[in-house]
Order: C-alpha cells, then sequence, then structure tokens
RNA sequence: GCUCAGAUGGUGGAACUGGUAGACACGCAGGACUUAAAAUCCUGUUCCCGUUAAAGGAGUGCGGGUUCGAUUCCCGCUCUGAGUACCA
C-alpha cells in the first residue's frame, strides 16, 4: 500500500516525487534519468574552470604551424547583455577555429570590446555616472556570458578601444593621417615631408594629389616667401586628415555631427533623432584618395556579393565629363560653370542649366528682376526636410535665375535655373539639362515649357517622356550627327579638350569621412592649436589621456564637453582639440593588436613587425551585413595606408568574410476577449478558436511558452492582473499566436543565453543555434526543436555507457558497419565546415549516432574518432568524454581531426560519371569499388540492357543508385 | 524606382557540379513500458484517390522554355526580405 505521494519542487525545473512504500522508503525522482545521465552543468563548469587555469587557448606567435586568424566583430558592451541572436556569429567562428586547430593551424582567435560610443554617455548625462564605470560593467557581464558557451578565445589578447594603452595607438595612427598626403603619381600614400620637399625644390608644379579644391599654385621661390602660418594652411588642404569648414550632418539632439553612415532616412542610426545639415570646421578623413583602390581590391577578396555591391555603391563611381559653360556676356572674363555628366555625347540636346540652390555663383548669377523668386524658392527647399524631398520625388520645382550660359560648342545662349532635385554634394552641384535624355530634365522643360531637342533617331515618345537610349545615329548634334555612342563620346570629349572646355572625368559618390564628434566618450584628437592652425602634440606624449569633466553635456557656450576639461592645454599653453574620435576610429585597426602577445604590448609599436609579418591578414571574419559602408569601408581604407607606410604587409586585412543573419524575435500572442464596450473581459482563447469572438492580442513573455502552448499557470502569476484569469482551451491546451519582430524587451520577445544555458546547456546551445537554419541567413529564434538537439547529445553520451550509466568502451576491431558510420561523418563534417554549412552537419551528427546506437557500437576505436569531429561543435562534452577514454585532460585541442578513408565506404553507393563513346555523360549509382571500365562492361553486357537496345548504340544509360532508370536510344 | 537575396510538407530546413524531392529535427497520431504521468523506445506522417495489403495520380510561388530527366539552367510574372535613393 502506498501510504502517501508527496511531490516537491527542488528547482524549478525538475521536480521531485518521493513515494513512500509501506515502511520501506525510496526517493523516485520525476525526470530522474534526464538529470542523471549526461551532467552537462557539471562537465561545462569543469572545463571552462580547465580552460582557464590551463590557458589552453593562449595562441604563440612562434609556431612551425601554418597560421590561421578567424575574427569576429567585437561587441559594443550595451547594458542589456547578450541575447541568443549575438553568439550566432560567434559560435560559427568557434566551430571553425577549433576545426582548423585540429587541422594542424595556429589559429588566432581573439576577442575584445569596442568600448568607446554613444549608449554609455548618453547614460552618463542621465545618471552622472562616468561612461568608463558602466562601461566596465558591462563588459564583465558580457564576459561573463561569453564565458558560459564554452569559447576557444584567447583573452590574453583581448582590446578595449577605451582603454589609453590602445586608444594611444588610434591616436598614433591620426598622427600618421594627419602627416601623410596622397601621391597620385605614385598612388599612394607618401609622408608630408615628400611633399614639403617638393614644394620647396619645385613649387606646386606638376605635382598630382588628392586635396582640395582651392590649392594655389606657386614657385618654389613663392613658396619659400611664405609664412609658417601660410605653409601650414596650404598643407592642410593635402593632409589626409585635415580640418576643413564643411557641409556636415548635424544631430542637435545627441549634440554632434554624423557621417553619411550614421545618418538612416534623415534621422541618427543611433536613438533615430532628426539630422540637419549645417556648415562647420570639422575634421575629415581623406577617404575619397582611397575610391578607386577601395573599389579595385572588392574583385580580390572572398565577400559576400551582396555586400561588395553595397560598398560599390556607396563608392558610386562614375565615368563622364566635365563640362565648362561659359557666362554670357562675360564669358571672356574666364567665368564659368562647371557641370558633371556621364552623357556627354548628348550634349547638342542641352537646354537649360539647373544648378543646386545651395550652389555658390546662385546669388552672383541672379539677375535683380528674379531676385525675389529666387529669393523665395531656396527659403522654401531650405523649410523642406530632408523627409520631405523625399516624399515628393516625382515632381519638380525650381526658379530661374535670369541669367544665361553659353554653349561650349554652338554658343547658343543657356538659360541657368536653379531646383532642388540637383545636390548640391555631389560632382558640381551643377548639371546640363538635356531634357529628351533624362526623365527628371524632360519633366522640368515640360513644366516650365523649356524646349526640348531630340538628339538621337533612337529615341521615342518623347512628348510623353525621356528616352534615355543609346541607341541610333545622333541628330542635330552638329559635328556628332551620324555617330554612335561610343564614336561621339570620345569625339565630344576630345573637342571639348582641344577648347580647353572641358575634360574626361571620373566622379566618386564617396565623401570624405567626417571624423571628429563633439561628445566626451571616445578618443582625444592628439592635436593642439596654435594661431587656430592644427598641430600634432609629439609622439612621445601619446596616449593624450581622455580628460576629467564635470558634466558630460556641452558648455553653456556650445562647445563639446571637453571644454568643460581644466587646464585642457597642450604644455600648458595651447588648447587642445576639443571633438573626440567617431566610433569608427578604434574599430578600423584593431584587429592588428590582437597579432600583438600580451607580452608584446609594451614595445612601442602598435603590433610587432615580426607578428604583423607572421599573421599577415585575416583569414576568416565573420559579422553582420550592416557594417557595409562603415566598418568595412573604413577599416579597408586604413588598412591600405598602413600598406602605403610599409606599416602593414596586406592590402586587405580581411581575405575572407561572411555575414551571419539576424536572428528575429519570435512574438508569442494571447487573445483576450472584448465585451461590447470594447472592454477587455478576463477571458482569454486560444490562437484557432479566436476568430469565433471579439479579440484583442497580447504580447506574452515567449519565457513562460513552450512549443507555442502558453503555460497558464505562470501566466497568472506574471501580472496581478491575470491572477484570475480564465481560459478557452482547445484539446486541452491554450495555443499561443506566433508573430516575427525584431528582438527586443517590449515586445517580450528577447530569450536569454543565460536561460537556455541554464536548462540545456552550452554545448545544446551551440548545436541549436547552428541546427537553427544556414548561417547567413536570417531566421527567426523559437527552441521549438532544441529537445532533438538536447536528446541528440544524450544519445551521444548514452553511447560512451551502460544502461546504469556506467562508463563502458569496448576495445574489439570494429566492423563494417561502423568504420562506414563514422568515415562519412568525417568527410561530411569536413566539408560542411569548409563551406560554412554548419546546420547540415548537426544533422549528420544525429544520423550518424542513431546509426551507432542501432549497431550498440561501443568499440574505442570508433567513439574515440568520433569525439574529435564533434568536438568543434560540442567542445565541453567532448572533452569529458575524451577523459574518459583514457587520454590525458585537455588534450583533445591538441590531437588531429580524423583521416576520411574511402575504403570504408566501398559498400556505399555513391554518384559516378562515366562516359561511353567518349561522348556521353552518365551518373551511375554504383560502388566506388568499380573503376569506370567495369561499370562499362557490366552496362554493356547486361541482358537486359541488349534486349532493350535492340541492337541500337546506346547514346546513354540512366541509373539511379545502381538500377537502370532510362537508356537513351 | 534601382540593386541584391529568397519562395520546397503542419513547422525549421536537406538535396554539393541537372539524376529516387522532402534527409535530419520539431509537431502530430498510434503503440510498448507505467497504477498514472514524466523519461525512454518502436511505428506512421507531402497531398489526393483508394485499400486487408496494394495500385494510381499530382507535387519544390505562378506561366513558359531547354533536356531522356529540372528544386537546380534560361525567359517572363507574382510575392517576401534587405540595401539604396532626385548621383546628372
Amino acid at each position: 500500500m502506498y501510504q502517501s505521494v508527496i511531490t516537491l519542487s527542488i528547482r524549478k525545473d525538475i521536480e521531485l516525487k518521493a513515494l513512500t512504500v509501506r515502511n520501506a522508503e525510496f526517493l523516485y525522482f520525476r525526470n530522474f534519468s534526464k538529470y542523471m545521465d549526461y551532467q552537462f552543468r557539471e562537465i561545462e563548469n569543469k572545463w571552462q574552470q580547465f580552460w582557464a587555469e590551463k590557458k589552453t587557448y593562449k595562441v604563440d606567435n612562434n609556431s612551425p604551424k601554418p597560421k590561421y586568424y578567424v575574427l569576429d566583430m567585437f561587441p559594443y558592451p550595451s547594458g542589456a547583455g547578450l541575447h541568443v541572436g549575438h553568439p550566432l556569429g560567434y559560435i560559427a567562428s568557434d566551430i571553425f577555429s577549433r576545426y582548423k586547430r585540429l587541422k594542424g593551424f595556429n589559429v588566432l582567435h581573439p576577442m575584445g570590446y569596442d568600448s568607446f560610443g554613444l549608449p554609455a554617455e548618453q547614460y552618463a548625462i542621465q545618471t552622472g555616472q562616468h561612461p568608463a564605470i558602466t562601461t566596465e560593467q558591462n563588459i564583465n557581464t558580457y564576459r561573463r556570458q561569453l564565458d558560459q558557451i564554452g569559447f576557444s578565445f584567447d583573452w590574453s589578447r583581448e582590446v578595449r578601444t577605451s582603454d589609453p594603452n590602445y586608444y594611444k595607438w588610434t591616436q598614433w595612427i591620426f598622427m600618421q593621417l594627419f602627416n601623410s598626403w596622397y601621391n597620385e603619381e605614385a598612388d599612394k600614400a607618401e609622408s608630408i615631408e615628400i611633399l614639403i620637399n617638393k614644394f620647396e625644390t619645385g613649387g606646386s608644379q606638376g605635382i598630382k594629389a588628392v586635396a582640395d579644391d582651392d590649392v594655389k599654385s606657386f614657385s618654389a621661390e613663392e613658396w619659400k616667401g611664405l609664412s609658417e602660418e601660410e605653409k601650414q594652411r596650404e598643407l592642410l588642404k593635402y593632409r589626409l586628415t585635415y580640418l576643413k569648414e564643411s557641409t556636415v550632418n548635424w544631430c542637435p539632439a545627441l549634440g554632434t555631427v554624423l557621417a553619411n553612415d550614421e545618418v538612416k532616412d534623415g534621422f541618427s542610426e543611433r536613438g533615430g533623432f532628426p539630422v540637419e545639415q549645417k556648415r562647420m570646421m570639422q575634421w575629415s578623413m581623406r577617404i575619397t584618395a582611397y575610391a578607386d583602390r577601395l573599389l579595385q581590391g572588392l574583385d580580390h577578396i572572398d565577400w559576400p556579393e551582396p555586400l561588395k555591391e553595397m560598398q560599390r555603391n556607396w563608392i558610386g563611381k562614375s565615368v563622364g565629363a566635365l563640362v565648362r559653360f561659359g557666362l554670357t556676356p562675360t564669358s571672356s572674363s574666364g567665368e564659368a560653370i562647371e557641370v558633371f555628366t556621364t552623357r556627354v555625347d548628348t550634349v547638342f540636346g542641352v537646354t537649360f542649366l539647373v544648378l543646386a540652390p545651395e550652389h555658390e555663383l546662385v546669388q552672383h548669377l541672379t539677375t535683380p528682376g528674379q531676385k525675389t523668386e529666387i529669393q523665395n524658392y531656396i527659403n522654401q527647399t531650405k523649410k523642406k526636410s530632408e523627409l520631405d524631398r523625399m516624399a515628393d520625388a516625382k515632381s519638380v520645382s525650381g526658379a530661374f535665375t535670369g541669367s544665361y550660359a553659353s554653349h561650349p560648342f554652338t554658343g547658343e545662349p543657356i538659360p541657368i535655373w536653379i531646383a532642388d532635385y540637383v545636390l548640391a554634394g555631389y560632382g558640381t552641384g551643377a548639371v546640363m539639362a538635356v531634357p529628351s535624355g533624362d526623365q527628371r530634365d524632360w519633366l522640368f522643360a515640360t513644366q516650365y515649357n523649356l524646349p526640348i531637342i531630340q538628339i538621337l533617331d533612337g529615341q521615342k515618345d518623347l512628348d510623353k517622356q525621356g528616352d534615355p537610349t543609346k541607341e541610333g545615329m545622333y541628330v542635330n548634334s552638329g559635328f556628332l550627327n551620324g555617330l554612335s555612342y561610343k564614336e561621339a563620346t570620345a569625339v565630344a570629349i576630345a573637342k571639348l579638350e582641344d577648347l580647353g572646355n572641358g575634360k574626361a572625368k571620373i566622379n566618386y559618390r564617396l565623401r570624405d569621412a567626417i571624423f571628429g564628434r563633439q561628445r566626451y566618450w571616445g578618443e582625444p584628437v592628439p592635436v593642439f592649436f596654435k594661431d587656430d592652425l592644427p598641430y600634432l602634440i609629439d609622439e612621445s606624449d601619446l596616449p593624450l589621456f581622455l580628460p576629467e569633466v564635470d558634466k558630460y553635456l556641452p558648455t553653456e557656450s556650445g562647445e563639446p564637453p571637453l571644454g568643460r576639461a581644466e587646464d585642457w592645454k597642450y604644455k600648458n599653453a595651447q588648447p587642445y582639440e576639443l571633438s573626440t574620435m567617431p566610433g569608427w576610429a578604434g574599430s578600423s585597426w584593431y584587429w592588428y593588436r590582437y597579432m600583438a602577445s600580451p607580452e608584446e604590448r609594451d614595445q612601442d609599436v602598435f603590433a610587432p613587425e615580426a607578428a604583423i609579418k607572421y599573421w599577415k591578414d585575416v583569414d576568416l571574419y565573420i559579422g553582420g551585413s550592416e557594417h557595409a559602408t562603415g566598418h568595412l569601408l573604413y577599416s579597408r581604407f586604413w588598412n591600405k595606408f598602413l600598406k602605403d607606410l610599409s606599416y602593414v604587409t596586406e592590402d586587405e586585412p580581411f581575405k575572407k568574410l561572411i555575414n551571419q543573419g539576424m536572428i528575429q524575435g519570435r512574438s508569442n500572442f494571447v487573445y483576450r476577449i472584448v465585451d461590447e464596450q470594447g472592454r477587455g473581459t478576463n477571458t482569454f482563447v486560444s490562437a484557432e478558436l479566436k476568430n469565433n469572438y471579439t479579440v484583442s492580442a497580447i504580447h506574452v513573455d515567449v519565457n513562460i511558452v513552450e512549443n507555442d502552448i502558453l503555460n497558464t499557470e505562470k501566466f497568472k502569476k506574471s501580472r496581478s492582473e491575470f491572477e484570475s484569469a480564465e481560459f478557452i482551451l482547445e484539446n486541452g491546451k491554450y495555443t499561443c499566436g506566433v508573430e516575427v519582430e525584431k528582438m527586443s524587451k517590449s515586445k517580450f520577445n528577447v530569450v536569454n543565453p543565460d536561460d537556455i544555458i541554464e536548462r540545456y546547456g552550452a554545448d545544446t546551445l551551440r548545436l541549436y543555434e547552428m541546427f537553427l537554419g544556414p548561417l547567413e541567413q536570417s531566421k527567426p529564434w523559437n527552441t521549438n526543436g532544441i529537445e532533438g538537439v538536447f536528446k541528440f547529445l544524450r544519445k551521444f553520451w548514452k553511447l560512451f555507457h551502460d544502461d546504469q550509466f556506467n562508463f563502458r568502451v569496448s576495445d574489439h576491431e570494429p566492423v563494417k558497419a561502423e568504420l562506414k558510420s563514422l568515415h562519412k561523418i568525417i568527410k561530411k563534417v569536413e566539408e560542411d565546415v569548409e563551406r560554412f554549412s554548419f546546420n547540415t552537419s548537426v544533422s549528420s551528427f544525429m544520423i550518424c549516432v542513431n546509426e551507432l546506437t542501432d549497431l550498440k557500437c561501443t568499440k574505442r576505436a570508433i567513439l574515440q574518432e568520433l569525439v574529435i569531429v564533434l568536438h568543434s561543435y560540442a567542445p565541453h562534452i567532448t572533452e569529458e568524454l575524451w577523459t574518459l577514454l583514457g587520454n590525458e585532460r585537455g588534450s583533445l585541442s591538441y590531437t588531429q581531426y580524423p583521416k576520411f578513408n574511402p575504403e570504408h565506404l566501398i559498400e556505399n553507393e555513391f554518384a559516378y560519371p562515366i562516359s561511353i563513346n567518349g561522348k556521353m555523360k552518365m551518373n551511375l549509382n554504383i560502388s566506388l569499388a568499380l573503376d569506370s571500365h567495369e561499370v562499362e562492361k557490366i552496362v554493356l553486357e547486361n541482358a537486359d540492357i541488349k534486349r532493350y537496345m535492340d541492337g541500337k548504340t546506346p547514346r546513354k544509360i540512366i541509373f539511379v543508385k545502381g538500377k537502370i532508370v532510362n537508356i537513351v536510344i
């Protein structure tokens, strides 16, 4: 007789059932076997501790092994910690690193933090807490979470961009850029001393440099006669980082300027505040000097095509011509409007010119009679926000200046208009309008009654639209008449150059990158001012420490926060620069810092020459595609610059790049029945039945939902208003609604990796994140299949144990079927990892373990190899089993990946292409043991085939898995 | 608008250069063990028709094409996602 049944709960996921039978007592564990066999918690803690203590993953810069560098995009340590989406890429790179180590490579796999940035500073403004403190706390959370997942990072090489020992070198690189100019002849950056030398010996004559538009021409004598201040002012126009007044994206809410890639649809990327255009004195980086090399370099790196395409579009190379339209009646004075066009062949179709409203000549060109109209138009466009302009992209508007230019070939007067469809920031801020060949020009001409001249006989329907065709022969085009598009372009450019009215020109959409930020939490710019001109501080004074301030806000006079720092002066005399560097500064070279071992960190270089020569570049870089036009472009730029100065060896920093997809949230909903008055009742209806009622959907925390079934008890406890909730169930269950959204706190769909690890362990999390789908594809997080992965690991564990969970393997020789199973997985995993198809190998592991379970395989020779193959994916359980198999603790990381032996697959059937009569190709699924001659013989001697062919020669014989499927005669 | 990526069962997804579509997993259904549940194991599971078992037909977003053979290659379309946007 049972006297009592008591159910206890010792932890939220384990229920303990105590049964008392007569006088004898025993404990009956609910989920007993689930927690007694595979003790993942114990195993994982043990090995994580072991790896940390033994510094298992510390990398040496001196090794006879070939090098392999696997890099992750280092995270910004935000206050929210990691969610399950973050580790996806890290898990993939960790699998790859571990695999490469087993393959005999010396693998550099480091991690660090991009720890300067806006959120910590915004938090500091609200709370007054120093950003360094918040950052430190956040980093600690990240580190704890990362450690739990069992990554093989070499933490001794950790970097933090906000660490003075690190940003010293960010500042140092800034100084190198300041001290350099771009020599277009050598097509590389050179020391500014070389430029000064050229000025001193030959003046500005013959110098081809990427520089500001307003550089002066002077002789050597004139240069020598300049004052120090004048010289510096001129040199600033050549330096690769320079101070210049320019139109910038100003974000009033953040109180700082932003680079183009930090602005999305007229709002700041961080925070989503409106951004406006403003003219300001600003630090910039002359990335445009590298535009063409950045474009060319893309052809030689193994990156995803969409990402390369994004960079190509961002650089935006257009091949065309610059055309000068002299101003009448003063054209003799040399005044002219320069326009950029990609269709110089259409020059005879020009019927008007259009300037951007911000164009500098607008005021000068406006005739007294048109003054009011032009001014009104300018005011009107100023009022339009970025968004408004985008909204009515289909309509055009403009105003006539009253002035005329003269056509470079015909001398005809061409009216000059202004319109906001012409952008001040692209080309010259002026266009020649060819209404017959361009839709916008056509719209404008139609609206303002300007003439439309057909220039190609291939143009159609010019009364309805502009036709940008290049087909046909030119008409109404003077000396271009009768030519084709290609000929006309060449002839027109040659003629323009003859007349001095233009030249061929390549134009880029890429702008120089704004470098200064009016913020506190960033690298101080190592510059002081003398006579309002910037000078570098001495290299020996690096790092220039970020000073303390009383508040993280701008000063009363509107200066950046650094203006609050006391005695913020170089040598207590000259004022320092007050802006700091942007977020991308520290991340544009960090992969080189990892190359320096901790012992080498104190040396007076950003990374020792020998280390750079050994590690060279990043072999595999994994990260999100959102950095396509920011970090990844800037990093390539800095890398090329450092290469020009011979500090590094490779032209491109990241040889292969993989974009991991985003993990989206999977929100769950409950449906509350709404009464006639529209008020929510206390009754909730299951998703399938909700159409029978009027309901309102409410987000429900995904952590109390399992496989879309709501835990109604937990739901009642989750909020007081649900305490007495009632449910309309289906089949006794409450099914929740589902929607895929971004993972965010407000949608209650954030899944924390800690919770998954607590419940299933890190190895399950790692396998499951890979199992979820292809690495590069975006997908919603759902835990619906995680039980399957967990079950697999327990089956795997069971292979090594008997029914009582005693460790047990046999030393008998493996049988054929066992070897076949093993060698299949060796081959499969090798292929999968090499092509980053991690999800399919998880499936293959499952098949392999199922096969071996069916075979009741306990052979050491098989299991030991299997452990090595699985190790990259599930490092903890495999290390444990490796040790149980009698190997030295922790030695698994240094073993060799097993060699695939095709002999063991002989009985397997493979697709094997053969040809008959040297012509026909076919796929024959037949044993690998047969060579093509044997196959041919079998086929041709087969009586069935002979009969079928009826004496004719077969064109093709189609086999599927050894069976004849089709014979083509 | 332009550029790119994608569309396969109830679900996530597999199928490597054209060769048994739906591996593997989830879910679901049934069974074994159990007083009962949990755990574990076994069986079934693309759809339609049908059955004791069978046999048959359709099928990878839609419409065409190439091929002995197409999820795979080509052309056109629809939808979804991402990037970009008056770039002259």
